[in-house]
DNA sequence: TATGACTAGTCAGTATTTGGCAAATATACC
DNA sequence: GGTATATTTGCCAAATACTGACTAGTCATA
């Protein structure tokens, strides 16, 4: 539960029977970066969502949600207070909305 | 909404009586450092939050709560999917407790 | 206008992240 | 085994972001 994204997008790259090869170059970073983003060991860029959406025939949004949900484990997991927090932020987001 | 930590350290300095001179050394900063950490320009490291808890006779659950529901604002605030990615990280947070 | 509290700006030093390559490993086929 | 292709790992230099420290500034009050 801590890399939705990368295991979405290896999932949906090998659904679409592509290999690291063909979809690293069409967002200008060779196979290791991709590689490593998929078992997210490295960030993907945001900007890039998109892009990589239309390669692998996907629902960005759903791409673009899962991206930021890795974020906020990230900063959240080993932390104690992560569930108040949480709250903390949902209530002050809907203030905003 | 998106500075709550500075602003209730601002508040609890405040209250104590507390001038940024009094406070910043003993975090070992200067009070430029410390005006712009109230202010949200600067980032407090969460290491030091329990001495502050300590200085301002504040809560340390509390100030950690409000340092990480900052840190978690900053990522989501502009980001559509923001409430989409708070609902999927809750419930992945629940499966680890 | 003098003093004290706070803030804004700058900048070098430090830390972190990134891109790219080369080598290692894994998998499949003959 | 041997070869070919796919993926992964490790490393390092370059780029980027962050921090600490200092300076000069504003603001309020006496």
């Amino acid at each position: 539960m801590k890399n939705q994204f990368g295991e979405k997008i290896r999932e949906l790259r090998e659904k679409q029977q592509l290999f690291l090869r063909q979809v690293a170059p069409a967002l200008e970073m060779d196979t290791a970066q991709l590689s490593k983003i998929e078992k997210g060991l490295r960030q993907f860029k945001k900007a890039q969502i998109p892009l990589l959406a239309e390669i692998l025939k996907a629902d960005k949004v759903e791409l673009e949600t899962l991206w930021l949900a890795d974020q906020l484990m990230q900063l959240i997991k080993d932390e104690p207070t992560a569930d108040e927090a949480l709250r903390t932020v949902s209530k002050s987001i809907k203030k905003l909305m």
